[in-house]
DNA sequence: TAAGTTTCTGCGAATTATTCGCAACTCGCT
DNA sequence: AGCGAGTTGCGAATAATTCGCAGAAACTTA
């Protein structure tokens, strides 16, 4: 249980619900708090939204879980072990699909050099169309 | 009077709140809804702020005006003319800083040709730490 | 340029999303 | 076991955005 040290570290306490959203998250790949609390619920149905709220904030500050502004109002979570890839967010259909890092890599190299502007390429969304809707 | 014949063409009209709407935007660069509110009650007190969100997306619709998620919440609004940086949005400070955009072109290139997106620049955020901050 | 039609506006209420306060509960240390 | 601090559930409080309506205004046409 990996999660138990990271949490510990900053004394916090690992309780079950805890667990379960960070395994849903998991689970998800990306999900907003309200899929995560249903998918929790599925198993566990107790469990409160609020709950779900705070453990996804306290789950990002200890660095298991992060967030993204995927376009339209909620942001989006996912595990941390996850964040290995763009998000391409299709305006039209509202899917959103993945891409490397890397094809960005250059992008982010131009931004550093010319602006001096670190980017965080896993916190952001790549807004267009997807190839299915551009037909 | 350019944007009262892009109104008419929809069955659209040129209401004096509308104008107010568009010029705040654009005297603004980029502002959420309620800043621009605030910008056009500060000549016209009146104005109901349900009237304000429903002339952007109205100005969106004939493509007057842009609206970008800017991170946080809410979506901030452009003037359609102006549309033509990138938006470098600073997780520490805050500031939304200002790239032309052909330092994307070949990021958008790249995502154009492994996947077949179309990825709209100029409605995304670019999330990271600024030149300042990085410091 | 007056009348008619249809879109707008203002307003308040309804939604939706997220956060808070608080008492009861329980995790982890000793 | 027992204690103290972090957590949970729950309902209420906020914030942000949307809706429904009735009256007011903007085009169109004659």
């Amino acid at each position: 249980m990996v999660e138990k040290h990271e949490l510990h570290e900053k004394g916090l306490r690992l309780t079950p619900q805890r667990e379960l959203v960070l395994s849903a998250v998991r689970a998800l790949g990306h999900a907003t708090p309200e899929e995560v609390a249903e998918k929790v619920r599925q198993t566990h149905p107790g469990i409160n939204l609020s709950t779900v709220y705070r453990n996804l904030e306290t789950l990002e500050n200890v660095g298991l879980v992060q967030h993204t502004h995927l376009g339209h109002g909620g942001a989006t979570y996912h595990a941390a072990e996850e964040l290995t890839h763009l998000h391409l967010v299709c305006g039209t259909c509202g899917s959103v699909g993945d891409a490397p890092i890397d094809v960005a890599a250059n992008f982010v190299q131009n931004l550093s050099d010319d602006f001096g502007f670190k980017t965080d390429v896993t916190h952001f969304a790549i807004y267009g169309t997807c190839a299915a809707c551009v037909k």
